[in-house]
Order: structure tokens, then sequence, then C-alpha cells
DNA sequence: TTATAGGCGTTGGCACTGACAACATTCATG
DNA sequence: CATGAATGTTGTCAGTGCCAACGCCTATAA
């Protein structure tokens, strides 16, 4: 036991860092008390990841990944009501996700689940795309009602307009 | 010159912590140098703020009052454009806000702002909340074009469902 | 099989930070 | 004026990010 080398240290860097920035949000995550929680010198995760930023980088990227995964396959309130739900189950994840993160891939959903919505269907796309991430805001902050069914009455309050103002 | 009191720490502390967090981001505000900024030792400001968290609230309670003038006495779609126009103008302090603070008031303004517009005015009030809200954390993050012509398009395609679905 | 190079982890150290304690200066109020 | 309360100051401590130097272990290839 207790071997030299951890094994798979990046791994076990990025388990404990979302469980901390779940936590303690994400100024409370550093990596040197991940490097406790692996297990390792406090050193040591500086051979997995260049920096602080850089490991909440990763952690963002993982996170997009998993968000990806829970849309797969949904669109229209489907979809908006998996991503505000993903939200509110990893709130402080979900918040560091679209600080830092590259959302292009995001976008691209929107787009797609809402393409001929609306007359600019790019501007569409946006529309619901804000929509849903700002309720998510919104509710993760405790601003707005959390309640799953107060959740949908709001998206449901909104339609796309049929022609551009 | 150079008396002992500062005279209005307070305030100078403020101002310096809302250039930081505008500069650095909020991970770079630090009270050290804030008070460096303020021209005062670095424990000075603890006898204004009992900790650097409760001098981001205080940050973020400035910056909430100052987005509620420029709001003042505008509705419908003037109040989103506005809203945008400000977290566009002030980013970091404007993710901050509302990461942290208490948003009641913003969401009685929306109410007020919305009443009657859909079927149930509690949520035809926090769908155009998070519409413009999450438009301008998108923006603000540039997962969305920051071109004001665009921003007024998407808030634009949307509309308020006549009927609760 | 063995040596050796490089990946991975370790210890040590530095500058910076938030926060506590003790002390100093000034301001208000009698 | 005197004296207590505000407000600032210096000193200190533990925790952090990150750099440097060194040690272990494992994969390769002679």
């Amino acid at each position: 036991m207790a071997t030299y080398h951890h094994g798979d240290l990046r791994a076990a860097m990025l388990a404990a860092g979302a469980r901390l920035v779940e936590e303690e949000g994400v100024a409370g995550l550093s990596v040197r008390e991940a490097a406790r929680r692996a297990g390792v010198s406090h050193n040591a995760p500086y051979r997995h990841f260049p920096d602080r930023e850089s490991l909440l980088a990763a952690l963002a990227a993982d996170g997009l990944a998993q968000l990806e995964k829970a849309l797969e396959g949904r669109s229209g309130r489907e979809l908006g009501e998996a991503y505000v739900r993903f939200a509110l189950a990893n709130p402080r994840r979900f918040q560091m996700m679209f600080a830092m993160g590259r959302g292009a891939a995001m976008y691209e959903r929107f787009a797609q689940a809402f393409a001929g919505s609306g007359a600019d269907s790019k501007a569409a796309a946006a529309a619901a795309w804000s929509l849903v991430h700002g309720l998510a805001q919104l509710a993760i902050a405790g601003h707005v009602d959390q309640d799953e069914g107060f959740l949908r009455k709001v998206l449901g309050a909104m339609r796309f307009a049929q022609r551009s103002a």
C-alpha cells in the first residue's frame, strides 16, 4: 500500500476538486486541500495542472461534458427543463462552468433545437438559451422559487415571437 | 496632510474595491490591496468591515442600488435593454451582485413592470427577468455576441404566452 | 537482465493573504 | 481639560499558490 505513485492523480484531483467546489464554492477550492484529499503532497498536482486556474478550467470542461450528456436527445421544452434541473443539482459547478467555459457547443445545441422557431434563428436560439440560463442562475441564487412546478410555469410563460419586431 | 484618521475609509474601501473587482475579478479583490490603494494600513479596513466577505456584500449592495437607479422609471422593452446595458458596462460587479445579493427588490420591480402580462404574473415576471438576466450573463461571458443590435433582437424574439400552457 | 532517462511525487521555501491581538492616536463629549 | 470610544497601526500566525531542487519508480532498449 501507499505506493509512491498515485496511479491516477489527475482523475483524483478532478473528483476532489468537484466536491470542493460544490461544498465550498469556487473560492473554496484550493490546490493544497484537493491534494490532501487525494492523499498526495501539496505540490504533486502541479505535474498535472500548471496552475490552479487550469484545474478550474478542467473542472469546467468536465462539467460541460456532463451537462451535454444530460441534454442529449432533448429539445424544446424538455431541453430547457433538463438544463435547469442540471443547474439546480450542481449549482456551483454550473455557475463556474459558464463563468469560464467555452459555451460555443451549447449555443450550437440551442441553435439546432430551435432552428426556424423565430424570424432570426440565431436570435431565437440565444433567447431560448438566455431564458433557461437566466432562470437557472436566479433559482440557484435563491432569487426565484426553486419549486419544479413553478420553474416549469416560468418556462411556459414565454413564446417565440412569430416575426421579429 | 497624511492625517492619522482617513476621514471616510469606508467609502474609500468601497471605491477601491469596486475598481479591483472590475479590474481583476472577484477573486482578485484582497482586503490588503484595497487598503493599500486607500492609503491605509492592512488592518484598518477591519474597523469598517468585519471580514472580506462583508466588504464584498457591501459592494454588491452598492451595485444593486446603482442598477436600481439605472432602471428607474423604465418598463417593458426599455427595462430589459437598460438591464443588459448596465450588466455589460459593469460585468464583474454585475456577476457578483447576483451571486451574493438579495434580489427581492429586483423581482419586485419586474413583477410591477410586467403585471398582468401573462396568465400568472409571478411567473411572467420571473420569465422576463430570467430572459434579460440570462442574456446579460451569456453576453458578459462572451458566449453570445455583445453587439447592441443583436441583443435587442434577442430580447425581441420572445413574447409572453397569452395563457399558461 | 540490467542501466538509464524521464515521468511522477516529495520536501523546502517565498511572497501574499485573511484574521486576531495589542497598542497608538485622535475625536467628542462631560 | 480629561477621558472613553472610534479609528488606525504594528506584529503575528496559519493557509495558499507556485518555484526549485531532489528522490523514487517504471518503461524502454542494449
